[in-house]
DNA sequence: GCCGTTTTCGGCCCGACTGTTTTCAGTCG
């Protein structure tokens, strides 16, 4: 796809013009590249059919940046940038991924230093080569070193399923301080986004009409946050804001505002920062002015205590915060089309869960008495099949005589009057060549089938897209399980024709599995989006190996809501006949 | 550089903090 290579071109171009400090141009490149990102057409497609007038309809294309677009798609490079990247070439990505480090400092550090990279970067630092430069000092060298050293560990980003429970404890201590009135998490941690840089905390305290005395509350706060067990180190700390590292390594910030302002702070803090810019920009059109302190008409607040009234003077529905990635969500917003997103407690139950059967921690017995506790009814027991013999895999008729040990457990049940049971599945293993590794008549004896692939991962596009729609193809697969193959921040998905996968799943019912690990979340937000509109179903499965990671069914949640989806696209959102009827293909 | 029933010229989101300064540039969200 040439649309994110050309994205990525005018990003750079756009930190290079901010480099020499030209105004407004940078933010027109960066919008353009915005735009480009999340054009669902290719652009190259664009161009061969309609041309260099099509090219310059695209939103934030103009007669310059359209010549660039053919520029590319013919000749492979820009010449503008290559002449920047001539006078100053330096690897500005990853420069700048040094906290404190932008496009400006990057430009000294090269004219006076000939600082090309990291490693030219550190070892100045090291040196004691920066702190005497016009601009810089001790605490800059300092702190380079150190955000080299948080880059080189796990690229800087965490996971939201490590980061999130670390999060929740922190909130929970500081609700019990009497002087907090208001506490929520912001930023991306609010948006759950599947990974997170840093974490920020926003607190309204109670009103008082004394300063001196709000000023001490403040300060009650922030003396307990940055002296919370497991803060290793304070970046700053004052009367709105203070920052800390915690021992996981990622920094959290912490603010407090007015009680006035918390819905706008909050709204402010939660981003994306894409939305607040459609945001500002709405309220300016009404005359308003919008910020972390409230929505203002001249020097009046209108709005700002909670989120709900500055959506509201703003026109828009509330709109729920992983939503908000200026992906659609305010026009929805606007015409009231915003979706009814799936929550937890609309989940009946998990269909990819192992047992004991095949080397898991749990019994079967116990996997259900845990489900029943979460209110679940019913939970499918997903052993895997004989080719993953390194995970205890069965074969036929080892899986049979599974099956009539769930036949015991659920007459059990029925006999205490209870209405949960147990589903027979499991999760079989494709084949490179497509097929499954366990024969059809034992399959034919379970409730469903998911399928996954879990070995030869490198393969051409085309076969594992024929790999995958074979699989999809037999009348007894129902699920593919964690359809792409990612795993955060170790693998990237492995090649294959996402929307073909698609067309085929909607002619066989094959419904898509919505894995909930927090390192695979797997569908994606976006494939999650395309699914939806593609009309293929979905299921969210936690893939647990033991009875401890069922909770971890949140993530996949919040994943599915990040891709709009509803009750209706997710089958355990449906109750439990009507998705046994969906499932049954054949 | 882009955009436009307020405009083909004059606007582009806003504010705080840090580290460097001695009034502010750069970075960040």
């Amino acid at each position: 796809m040439y649309n994110s290579e050309i994205a990525k071109i005018f990003h750079e171009i756009a930190l290079y013009l901010e480099m020499d400090n030209i105004p407004f141009k940078p933010q027109a490149y960066e919008k353009a590249a915005e735009n480009l990102e999340i054009l669902s057409e290719d652009i190259a497609e664009i161009y061969k059919s309609g041309g260099f007038e099509a090219l310059e309809k695209i939103s934030g294309i103009g007669k310059s940046m359209a010549e660039k677009i053919e520029e590319y798609l013919k000749k492979g490079k820009v010449k503008e940038l290559e002449i920047l990247k001539k006078k100053i070439p330096v690897d500005l990505e990853a420069l700048i991924s040094v906290e404190g480090i932008g496009p400006r400092k990057v430009k000294t550090l090269y004219q006076k230093l000939k600082i090309k990279n990291l490693s030219d970067l550190e070892k100045a630092a090291r040196d004691h080569k920066i702190a005497p430069l016009d601009g810089f000092g001790e605490k800059t060298e300092q702190n380079i070193l150190e955000g080299i050293e948080f880059l080189k560990r796990d690229k800087g980003r965490f996971l939201l399923g490590e980061i999130e429970p670390v999060v929740e404890e922190v909130i929970g201590k500081i609700k019990k301080i009497k002087e907090v009135k208001m506490i929520s998490p912001a930023g991306s941690v609010r948006r759950k986004k599947e990974t997170i840089g840093d974490v920020d905390i926003l607190v309204s305290i109670k009103k008082t009409s004394q300063p001196a005395v709000a000023k001490a509350m403040a300060g009650k706060v922030m003396d307990f946050f940055v002296s919370l067990p497991g803060v290793v180190k304070i970046w700053g700390k004052g009367m709105t804001k203070s920052s800390v590292r915690m021992a996981g390594g990622f920094d959290m910030d912490i603010r407090v505002v007015p009680e006035k302002s918390f819905g706008s702070a909050l709204q402010y803090f939660s981003g994306s920062k894409e939305h607040n810019i459609i945001l500002r920009k709405i309220a300016i059109d009404k005359g308003l002015k919008l910020s972390e302190y409230g929505l203002f008409k001249g020097s009046k607040m209108i709005a700002g205590e909670n989120e709900e009234g500055i959506y509201k003077k703003l026109g828009l529905k509330w709109i729920p915060p992983e939503l908000r990635e200026n992906s659609g969500e305010i026009e929805a917003a606007l015409k009231n089309k915003l979706p009814k997103l799936v929550e937890p407690k609309d989940i009946f139950g998990d269909l990819h869960v192992h047992s004991n059967w095949n080397g898991g921690e749990d019994s079967m017995e116990e996997l259900a008495q845990t489900a029943m506790k979460m209110g679940y009814e019913y939970i499918g027991i997903s052993d895997h099949t004989k080719f993953l013999r390194i995970e205890n895999g069965l074969d036929e008729k080892k899986l049979h005589e599974r099956n009539k040990e769930i036949d015991k457990i659920n007459s059990k049940f029925k006999i205490k009057n209870s209405k949960f049971r147990i589903l027979k599945g499991c999760e079989a293993n494709i084949m490179p060549d497509g097929s499954i590794d366990i024969d059809n008549k034992a399959l034919s004896e379970l409730d469903y089938v998911i399928a996954g692939v879990h070995s030869q991962l490198r393969m051409t596009k085309e076969e594992m897209t024929n790999r995958i729609i074979k699989a999809m193809e037999n009348p007894h697969v129902d699920i593919i399980s964690h359809p792409t193959g990612r795993i955060i921040k170790q693998r990237e998905e492995y090649e294959f024709d996402f929307d073909k996968i698609l067309e085929v799943a909607r002619e066989t019912k094959t419904v898509l599995e919505i894995n909930s690990f927090p390192n695979r979340l797997d569908l994606k937000d976006t494939n999650i989006r395309k699914a939806k509109k593609a009309g293929v179903k979905m299921i969210i499965n936690t893939d647990s190996h033991t009875k401890r990671t069922f909770p971890l069914m949140k993530y996949g949640i919040s994943q599915a809501r990040r891709g709009w989806a509803e009750k209706g696209d997710i089958i355990n959102c449906w109750p439990v006949e009507k998705m046994k009827s969906f499932l049954k293909k054949s």
